[in-house]
DNA sequence: CGGGATGGTCAGGTTGATTGACCACCATCG
DNA sequence: CGATGGTGGTCAATCAACCTGACCATCCCG
């Protein structure tokens, strides 16, 4: 066990909840959501709808990144741009009133993945985990 | 924070995990060597070589993806494929001097950075990490 | 008004994998 | 000996989740 398999585990975790998370969409009858997708949901104002630069900013990855993944939602009717009144360079994503339903969903399937997930590590080792993890990246991106 | 936070941050991890070994490697006089390609360099025998297959389940990956790590070393000069005197259909990957070289620089790298990140998490907590992410992703690749 | 910053978009690339299809060859059963 | 199924390697296509760079329209400040 060296850090590189540290490092091949911690893709694989990712890739582990990812999937669970998926599953767990499916069940709840949105097939067609991935785990992408939540970044949005989790973050956007769900009334009043949310810019896609502080989106972006919110769930801490580029705005092209953002670009795709309300691209995405927008082709399969979860979201929509709707012009800023108030800067015309701006648009704000909205919640379609399906976007609505399913963010409701995912919220609940994550809630259940997070309990699953402490219940299967205990929550002292969760709380490690999570510490750990903000330590190895949070920083300045940096370990040494 | 949320599980899916959760598993941004394992993706994160991975990432910046990685990158340090680049880094690292790059310092050391190998730029051209990436993190994927340590999974060939820890797991192939040093002198009589390894056969493809046989890289691909001691590293956990397909004969795919590690035929593209393989293609890889073998256009840069660290490995070569060998016909098996012992069966026709089989190649057998072996590391060049060159690739002796990298896998034993490689091999340094990947140890100070484990010390590294040891000395930044607490033997603990590089533990719990350990433990916490067999858990996740050994079991049946299920969290449920 | 001029010029730099900001919001959104397009184009293209990277990393680390995946599935499916194939063929040559081995091993064994009859 | 010959069919048959499994194994080793390869090719092709795809995916997810990003990234950087370049751009343009618009905003805001001096």
């Amino acid at each position: 066990m060296s850090a590189a398999d540290l490092g091949r585990s911690l893709l694989e975790g990712h890739r582990v909840l990812a999937a669970e998370l998926v599953l767990s969409l499916e069940e709840r009858g949105y097939p067609d959501l991935r785990a992408g997708h939540l970044a949005v949901f989790q973050h956007i104002d769900r009334r009043s709808g949310t810019r896609l630069t502080e989106l972006a900013s919110r769930a801490r990855m580029t705005k092209q990144g953002m670009m795709l993944v309300v691209d995405d939602l927008e082709a399969r009717g979860y979201v929509r741009r709707a012009a800023d009144p108030e800067d015309a360079r701006a648009k704000i994503v909205k919640l379609t009133a399906h976007g609505r339903r399913a963010a409701a969903e995912a919220r609940r399937a994550v809630a259940s993945l997070e309990a699953r997930t402490k219940r299967v590590l205990g929550d002292r080792r969760y709380e490690t985990l999570r510490e750990a993890l903000d330590q190895l990246t949070g920083g300045e991106g940096s370990v040494g």
